[in-house]
Order: C-alpha cells, then sequence, then structure tokens
DNA sequence: GACAAAATATATCTAACTGTTATATATCGA
DNA sequence: TCGATATATAACAGTTAGATATATTTTGTC
C-alpha cells in the first residue's frame, strides 16, 4: 500500500520552518495553485500523526481573540523521511481536466457552446499566468533571500511555461470550431 | 454538494455508443491518458446507479470462457443530463504534480538528485509526446470516419502543445541546475 | 461622513462524500 | 507464467462543506 502524499507535501512545507495547519493550507493556496493543493480534512489529522511519530513536534500559542495556534516543527527522524521520498523515483498522476473531458463530446452540444467552455478556460489560464508573472516580479523586486529562492524560481518558469502552452492551445482551437462553425453555416 | 465528475465522465463515454465497465476503463487508459482517468471502484457503483436512475439501459452479453459482458446504453434522459454539465461552466481543478513538489523542496537533497527527477520527469513526457504523435498519425492514415474526430483532433493537439512545454521546462531547469552545481563546486 | 451589515481573515476540526489502489474471482491464449 | 478478458469490492486517500468563535475590513445606505 502506498503511503500518503499528503504526508510529505505537510513534512515538506515543514522544512522551510514551523508551521500551523492554517499556514499550510495558505501555503498551498496562494503558492503553488496551479501544481498542488491540501485541504484540511487531511492536513490536520496528518499533523496529529506525525506528531505521534515524532517525525514533528508540537507546541501551543496562546492568542486573544484568536483560536491558539498549533506549530509544528520538523524533527530530524521528519527531515530524513522527507529526504528518502524526495529521492524516489515519482510516478505519474493523471489529473482530471474537466475542460478537455468536455471537449471529447463536443458533439453533444453546439459550437457556441464549445467555443464558450474554452473561452473560459483561456481566461482563467491568462489570469494565472498574469499572478505568477507579478509574484515573481515582487520576489526579485524585493531581493527575496532564501537557499529555497532557485527552485521557486524554476516553479515560476514552470507556471509560465504550461500556462502559455494553454493560452497557445486555446487560441488554436477557438480558431478551428471558429471554422467549423462558418463550414456547417454553408 | 456538487455531483460526482465519474458519473458525467461514463454518461460522455456512452454517447460513444454502448459499452461496459471493463471498455470504458480502456478508453480512459488508451484514449484520453493525460488528462482524464477512471478506475473501476468508481465505475462499476455508478453503472449500476445509472441503470437505478433510468439514464442507462443495462443488457447481459454471455460469452463463452469468458466472463458476462454487462453493456450499458445511453438513455434519452441520460444524454439531457450529459448535455447539462456539458454546457455548465466549468471550474478549475488543482491537480497533483509529484515532480513540481519535490522540487518546491530541493533544498534538502543533492542537485545530481533534483536533476535526476527532472530528467525522469523528461524522459516520461517525451514517450507520451510520441506516443500522441503515433496515435495522431494511425487516424489520419486510416481517415477515421466519426462525426467526433474533430474534437478529438484538438485533444491531440492540447496534448501536445502541453508535453512540448513540460519538455522544454525540463529542458531549461536542467540547464539552470547545472550551473548551480559548477557554481556550488568552484 | 457616520453607521450598520456583510464579507473576509484567523484558526481548528470533522462528517459525508468522491476517487484510487489492490485484490479476489475465473478462464483463455501467448 | 504473464497478460488479457470481465466484474466486483474493501481499505485507503483526498475533497467539500460545514460547525465553531472572534476581529478586522469592506461595502451599502442614510
Amino acid at each position: 500500500m502506498k503511503k500518503s502524499k499528503t504526508r510529505f507535501a505537510v513534512l515538506g512545507i515543514l522544512s522551510y520552518g514551523p508551521m500551523s495547519g492554517y499556514d499550510i493550507k495558505k501555503f498551498y493556496e496562494q503558492s503553488v495553485a496551479g501544481f498542488w493543493s491540501e485541504s484540511y480534512g487531511q492536513i490536520y489529522p496528518i499533523l496529529k500523526r506525525l506528531a505521534e511519530e515524532e517525525l514533528a513536534t508540537k507546541s501551543v500559542y496562546k492568542q486573544e481573540g484568536k483560536p491558539d495556534r498549533h506549530i509544528y516543527a520538523l524533527t530530524d527522524k521528519g527531515r530524513q523521511q522527507l529526504q528518502q521520498w524526495l529521492v524516489e523515483p515519482t510516478d505519474r498522476h493523471i489529473g482530471r481536466h474537466e475542460t478537455l473531458l468536455k471537449l471529447m463530446f463536443g458533439k453533444q452540444i453546439s459550437l457556441a457552446d464549445n467555443i464558450l467552455q474554452i473561452k473560459h478556460f483561456q481566461d482563467r489560464q491568462m489570469k494565472d499566468l498574469k499572478e505568477i508573472e507579478t509574484l515573481k516580479k515582487r520576489f526579485e523586486q524585493e531581493e527575496v533571500d532564501d537557499p529555497n529562492m532557485p527552485f521557486w524560481q524554476l516553479a515560476f518558469s514552470y507556471g509560465e511555461h504550461v500556462n502559455r502552452a494553454y493560452i497557445n492551445w486555446a487560441e488554436e482551437a477557438l480558431a478551428s470550431l471558429r471554422e467549423m462553425d462558418t463550414k456547417r453555416r454553408r
């Protein structure tokens, strides 16, 4: 039986420094949206288990007006397990790209509706690309000094490459669908 | 509560013609690997429910030596629900790209190990791209005459765009990691 | 501009759902 | 012996949507 990937995603984030479950969720939403996500339903139970297995230590910080912060810090044992996973060969995970799936059944609806779907997809990826560019610039201007920076830059570059591919494909697909439309009307 | 996407993935495939659960799995493995997948654990229970809800009809064909084939065919009601889903706005699903996640924690392991991971990823995507090209050529040569063909071509084109982006990004990332390596050694 | 209402942020946690993996079962052909 | 054919399911992994409770920020109205 394969071990949960969330386990390692959490250990990985803790390698950046001690954090709460809330912080971890925020990180995955704001920084690596695009190629990874985590949900509270997994994060909290796993943090508990990591503490039990001594891969992380837990300490509680009281706050006024806000709930306590349960901060977890990576132990040596935790770092070792993380490193083991990092060097393991990685097998493919087939994502579920709903827009593409819908397109496979495009014959069932009008060309106009197909065009709307792809436009919606293209718009979203354009926004994503802009966000990545903004984040990248902010990191450069603020001259973020972090030993993880070179790896974050590779991730930015990934986002740029993939989103540009999405946008270009969508442009091509839209042209193709519009051509089908004019042919059909003749 | 959102409805299961497998439901619609199954209805969609049935729009191509009557099929068994086994056929559906094979389709998702062989044809749209790259942007969708389905597992038996979902397919069989959902086929049962689709028949109960009269979105598909079931008929059993006996075979000698092999298990019976349970063939499901889309009903008008099923086609209607499929069409409704096809025109609905699609929201983003964030995949889980393990290689990229590992790269985010690349500082924890050697540059050589990071390079191995990306090479492994690049190799796999090169194979995928070749497979898509092969499939595309076969469809062209055999002059496949199917009203869904234009939509399949858009899916091929998607695969080409995205895999080329993956490969190019990997090339860039490898160059960058190798440069980091020479700098570190100086 | 003042005030209230609504939305967002902080923070943890869990039930109910969706989706994956691995295996059982059984026969035929390579 | 392995893979293809074919259905089925238990155990696990992962997501969604809500409860809980308070502070701040935004928005709408007078």
